[in-house]
DNA sequence: GTCGAGTATTGATCTGGATCAGTTTTAGCG
DNA sequence: CGCTAAAACTGATCCAGATCAATACTCGAC
């Protein structure tokens, strides 16, 4: 924890009560007073790069890390050298909670594009429970709304076909963006088809076919990265058989 | 009846101190007296048969539960009728973290045979922490595990064949019996055909025929519900590509 | 500008596992 | 005990999506 960034530091302090992600992020709930102790044990390092880790499998777990800009990727590394990916994360949404188990990361994360993260050191985070009624309750939120997301992944990867699949990431994506101010319709995705197939456990020739296909279908209007949605209605009705997991994928955060 | 309740009350009500599952359950790491107080307000309900629920989807979250004896299977419905396994619990797991985030339960839990649990209120629990030091860090720690092994399901819901699936399931199994003083080569298994599959993404017919090859392959003894073991190496080779999500599915707990 | 490497698209083929269908076994019950 | 319904097994067929293969596009480096 070197103290002489003082000027990139400046740049990048946005304080917790400034911050435009407040509502979706830890403070969610605290009043101000709450929000500046919070505030106080928030690191606030210079952006990583393009490929840059936020921390890989086996680092010691010190932190949680909420993204403030950007996206980051999360995976694991198979002893056959591939990867898998297993989440991606937008801003306000927090990386690295699988550590606190082992007290070790047991995958890696990587930015996508350039990406700035808070870095909140779990133990201080711990210890603040005690001063900040509800900052407990708000944790044990937070972590119970990654497992929600995560069955609700698990029952999309065993039951849907590639089309659901894809239909769903789609809408979650666009929720998301939507809680964060963007438009719901129009965005650029960060990950390439090969991190998307990945995810949603397809192969990456297969959702390529498929943003053709809604293409045909004038579902989406695809130019390589670039989404643009222009039937929202057709796209949920594509999930009609799989509200469950399409409510968890959505929630809030 | 009236007379043998009393008994059975009485049995049931096995003190945490005394508990057998002590170690790998909430108690985990707390000193006598902590774990007294905890002790204080957990619930011993009377045992459930076959079928009854712990909570159902849309129930209003009041309290964590813990597998004492039996098995207990958590599961969402689907809006046309299906339902879809999202975990099995044995003894000494915690069911119903999923309810924290929203204030209600977003999956139904039923036994899947003559089951006990523990009621632990969780207003009550979240109360605690502040007298009993360690305990947040544990609460945090289960939580954190419940998203590894979640994470560890996707990965192989995700790019396994129904051959790997289905060791991962049984060697996931094996540990965990062996964990709870229980034989890892033989045991019982308490769900149908149906709900593995349903758990594991396959057809029931899939598993059906998975478990007669498995016993031409002479990897194990299959009769019915009971299966032995035979060649727990060869079981662990299936999986030779996949440690990342074994070693996810094999967490303590 | 050209080059080259990564990324995406498109087509052709193959296959693991779903689905359908029929049979057998088991468990529950009057 | 036999009757019934659910669960399990097994065989035959089919198809969604993987895989293999070839081409096209994008973008940064020089």
């Amino acid at each position: 924890m070197p103290k002489n960034k003082v000027v990139s530091l400046n740049k990048l302090k946005v304080a917790c009560k400034n911050c435009g992600l407040a509502k979706l992020c830890l403070p969610l709930g605290l009043d101000s007073g709450d929000i500046d102790q919070l505030d106080a044990i928030v690191q606030r390092n210079r952006p990583l790069h393009r490929g840059g880790h936020v921390f890989q499998t086996g680092d010691k777990f010190r932190s949680l890390y909420v993204v403030k800009t950007g996206t980051i990727k999360t995976y694991t590394q198979c002893p056959n050298g591939s990867e898998q990916v297993v989440g991606f994360h937008l801003p306000g949404e927090v990386v690295g909670l699988d550590g606190i188990e082992c007290d070790k990361h047991l995958c890696s994360a990587k930015a996508l594009e350039t990406t700035a993260v808070c870095e909140v050191p779990f133990g201080r985070l711990e210890e603040l429970t005690s001063s900040i009624p509800g900052l407990q309750h708000q944790l044990f939120r937070l972590m119970s709304r990654e497992i929600t997301k995560e069955t609700g992944l698990m029952v999309l990867l065993g039951k849907s076909t590639a089309e659901e699949r894809l239909a769903a990431f789609l809408l979650s994506l666009s929720v998301r963006f939507h809680n964060r101010g963007f438009s719901p319709v129009e965005f650029n995705l960060s990950m390439s088809r090969q991190e998307i197939g990945s995810y949603l456990g397809l192969a990456l020739e297969t959702v390529s076919r498929l943003f053709t296909h809604f293409q045909e279908e004038s579902i989406l209007l695809v130019d390589r990265k670039h989404i643009k949605i222009l039937d929202m209605d057709q796209l949920y009705n594509l999930l009609s058989n799989q509200t469950t997991c399409l409510d968890r994928l959505q929630a809030p955060n």
